[in-house]
DNA sequence: AATTGACTAGTCAGTTTTGACTATTCCAAT
DNA sequence: ATTGGAATAGTCAAAACTGACTAGTCAATT
């Protein structure tokens, strides 16, 4: 449901179109969700159904495709509310599928490992550089940026102690 | 792909049919991923298909429903190499749909977010716990585990500084 | 001896997500 | 003025994923 309460969250403040929220999503809180335009759209249509958000005008601007405007309704608005509430106060647990190598490391040899290892800490190094430069954000949205800095540093730290373990390995076995 | 980075390297050490590859995926690598069934299952035979894996023995024991046992193949092998290389030299970003709440903090009153707060803290601290008193796991599996606790000490210490923030503004309200 | 509940093993229909595509407008440079 | 690329707005078929289900075995309980 994050992906309901976030569309909701959008919708409160002011009406839009699934392109536009796409894009707000897409600039603005990328560190939250890697939500496609396709599945925007469809989770606005479902939201319809159960009858959270109105499609309002549809205008047809020039010959552009008629864009539905989405409104937010009263049930949506009571389902915001409780999602919000929800979201809050829950603690969601996080998987990092992109640490399974991690648990095959002993399949490769431990000097490629580390170089293998260096890398990911160069590219792990240019995000939070990213992140550290990112211009600041308004209210709120503040406070996801900070989440992903204090991520990245917490990151790179761990990652620094597993190559110092290598590293040791590493020393340990040519002696 | 790191799915099926993980089931290769799974089938790598011995021939497994799909139940027992969700089984050990379930019990020891949580952290990684969260591979249903059903999705174990599609991944296998997607594999097959591509040549990767080979469907060895299907033996019927009793009236049981015959196992369809999994082996890499050569192909496997090469693309598991691949795989596990790319993998660990890439810095794969991560997204927290459980935040996107944060976002929406200002719509409700701060003495309210702070106790929902709060909530989490609770549960992300129990969160902790449990890893910290999990048995230790063999070989490179380690890594994981010591991973997931790095990330949930690291979550704990944000909260905390959200939650600092949060009672400062409201002290500063009252006053 | 029959019932219950856990464990093993897998299937399948339906839902969700994606990538690739269409089509228009705006703008900047050739 | 026109060509080309970015931005706008959205559709759709195909791919990936899920929950709920079937069905047998085993061990304990009633």
């Amino acid at each position: 449901m994050e992906r309901e309460l976030l569309l909701l969250g959008l919708l409160r403040r002011s009406d839009m179109h699934g392109y536009q929220l796409h894009e707000f999503i897409e600039r603005n809180m990328s560190t939250c969700t890697d939500l496609k335009k396709s599945a925007a759209y469809y989770l606005l249509e479902q939201m319809e159904g159960r009858g959270w958000v109105r499609v309002s005008g549809e205008l047809a601007e020039g010959k552009r495709p008629p864009r539905r405007i989405y409104t937010i309704t009263e049930a949506g608005e009571a389902a915001y509310q409780q999602l919000l509430r929800e979201n809050l106060a829950q603690a969601h647990t996080s998987v990092f599928p992109g640490n399974v190598g991690l648990a095959f490391l002993s399949d490769i040899a431990l000097d490629e490992a580390i170089a293998l290892l260096r890398q990911r800490r160069a590219a792990l190094q240019a995000q939070a550089d990213a992140v550290a430069h990112a211009p600041p954000h308004a209210g709120s949205l503040q406070y996801l940026i900070d989440h992903q800095r204090h991520h990245l540093h917490s990151e790179l730290a761990w990652l620094e102690q597993v190559l110092n373990d290598l590293e040791q390995r590493l020393k340990g076995d040519l002696t």
